[in-house]
DNA sequence: TCACAAGATGTAATCGATTACAAAAATCGA
DNA sequence: TCGATTTTTGTAATCGATTACATCTTGTGA
């Protein structure tokens, strides 16, 4: 019964099928892609040399002749964030449902690295594109839209014209946010941004000025930290922060790993939170119920922005609407829990005394 | 300049820079593919005239030509699970230089989602198909493995002859890592395990016995609490723990995340780590150096274990090897961190009356 | 200059399905 | 039963590349 040769196992075509059958291949074809336009007799006939033969159509010669591959592509800038993780998992249970399939463009915050993907869209691998990304990918000589598929922005608004957006109020949450931490007393703020680069930033930067105005604060009122959104951002931020002599008490991170790897250095070194300083996050990932004390965080609708996505970018491929009827802006919940509280002045001011 | 029509983007195809160059379509498709079988002055007129036109090869048909899709299907059991997410960007790193994409098999930790992908092998949209399942997937009729394709497991070892794999040492850290616990005075032990179908967790729940039973423990010294590999698994497991009368004091915990769930829970209710209870996990994620106090863990080698498996992959559908020859296990490290410590019996024992 | 080998290019078959169009079979009403 | 109509089936073109084989060029040595 063991086999000896490698990839042994012979391809059946749908010749084969047809000759088993007694019928042609259009015929065999039509039982399989469009059952009510044959007899019911050709049918069962048809079907049963399909099950005795175990046919599989070659999925490649199908993609060929109707130009369609039922296939998307997802660029992400890091498939390591749990972010796009969750997100991935909303878009596949859409696509999937569709009998789309998924292949991943993983940009591992490296933008050369979107050359690669560029190619696979303008070769017509795909069918539709959804963007993880604030930026429309580039080969240098030529970008993702030069390939006329359809696409979707996700995580930021793209200003481009024919690309409609499905992402969350990232402004209004961050102000909400700032005016939070404003509530609870707090009049110096620091900002654990993402990098400058993307609109992602751009937007919830914006809120956070906007906030901090609301509050009736200024300019001078806060510091910033750049950096990616990963878990070392925090940290930098962190070691900033503890060499201060003025030192913020409100703290509004980008991202919800920049804002676990801030708390968990500042702890390290001593400084409470949330009595010392607090923290909000932006995300809302699972980590962010694990930490101690649990974080306060704007919480993205993950899985639904991915279905939503998906569910768009369906529609767009199947022509059922213009893209200009479809960018779609979700809430974004505070959800307020452990590592943010009111400002204790006095608390601070000794313990800043003892440290310093 | 704006474009009225959706997708108005006119296809160019090698007839079309053929007819640029006043050439054949052969002698494109060679300049492109083998430019050193054409002269130097046809291959300047020709790549003259991609250039013009601006042409991409549509892969489609280039792959059902040549039969090689150059695609692989990597089947991952959960996204959102940082072990997997951090293997595929091996996984990616390699596969990507070789010029092939990969297509995401998510199953959710679903079973009934194995089906659809099935399918995908079966009809061909792949070459390659990487496991990091402990198992073989299947669809009702077949399994994966009629494709004929090249399969590597990753993740765990498939007894299934022409299978290689390339895992970690499982077993051996896992008895290395009760050991260690024993070594710090532990008597009593605690397993968090996998689910108990896969053979992952046959693996490591085989390690630990051999622990209990080289620290000269039995059957009777050791509680074992079973669920998937998440967060929740850890916080159920808690949830006995704080109920027993005789707690154990080393805790082995078959996934990070687990004991993440785990050491949260109990801190909760007042039960220090290291002091009350020890906890190991299992995987080394990056969330692992952030909680507090800081994970103990055997750390996979992940990112290299994506390398080596994409790599093996590739060997073999290049048919540069036998399949036999080529699995691989590599080694697990021990990362001894803050939540474990040595047993402290007299401040146990006087916390356990304290709380009963 | 010519014969012949080596190299470059072109012609047309091929990969495996779908589908427009043509042809055949079934259905129906008179 | 016959012809018209509808339904079912078959034939062959098609999708867009690659490549075996045939043909034409070029180069070499006598």
């Amino acid at each position: 019964m063991s086999r000896k040769r490698w990839r042994a196992v012979k391809e059946i075509r749908i010749a084969d099928v047809a000759q088993l059958a007694g019928v042609s291949t259009a015929t065999v074809s039509r039982v399989l892609s469009d059952p009510d336009k044959v007899r019911q007799k050709t049918h069962d006939l048809v079907m049963e040399a399909v099950k005795r033969s175990g046919y599989i159509p070659n999925s490649t010669a199908q993609k060929l002749r109707t130009r369609r591959t039922m296939n998307v592509l997802v660029i992400a800038p890091r498939l390591t964030n749990p972010v796009f993780a969750e997100i991935l998992r909303g878009v596949d249970d859409e696509l999937t449902q569709s009998g789309y399939g998924i292949i991943i463009g993983n940009l591992d915050n490296r933008r050369e690295r979107e050359a690669r993907y560029v190619d696979l869209a303008l070769s017509r691998q795909v069918d539709g594109i959804l963007l993880l990304t604030g930026y429309i990918p580039q080969n240098g000589t030529r970008s993702m839209r030069d390939s006329g598929l359809p696409i979707v922005a996700m995580c930021a608004a793209i200003p481009e014209e024919g690309i409609p957006h499905v992402v969350v109020q990232d402004r209004e949450a961050t102000r909400q946010a700032v005016e939070y931490l404003a509530r609870l007393g707090h009049r110096r703020f620091g900002y654990i941004s993402g990098t400058l680069s993307s609109i992602i930033e751009v937007e919830r930067f914006a809120g956070f000025q906007e906030g901090i105005a609301a509050a009736g604060f200024s300019q001078n009122d806060f510091v910033r930290w750049e950096g990616p959104f990963v878990f070392s951002t925090g940290v930098s931020a962190a070691e900033s922060f503890l060499q201060m002599r003025d030192r913020p008490t409100g703290i509004f991170a980008a991202c919800d790993e920049s804002a676990i790897g801030f708390i968990k250095s500042v702890r390290a070194k001593r400084v409470r939170v949330p009595q010392d300083v607090s923290v909000i996050g932006f995300d809302g990932i699972e980590y962010a119920d694990y930490t101690e004390p649990t974080l306060t965080t704007c919480r993205q609708p993950l899985h639904e922005l991915g279905c939503v996505g998906a569910d768009v970018l369906l529609k767009l491929m199947h022509n059922q609407m213009k893209p200009e009827d479809w960018s779609v802006r979700l809430p974004v919940m505070l959800l307020e829990r452990e590592t943010t509280g009111p400002v204790l002045h006095k608390d601070y001011q000794s313990l800043r005394r003892s440290t310093v």
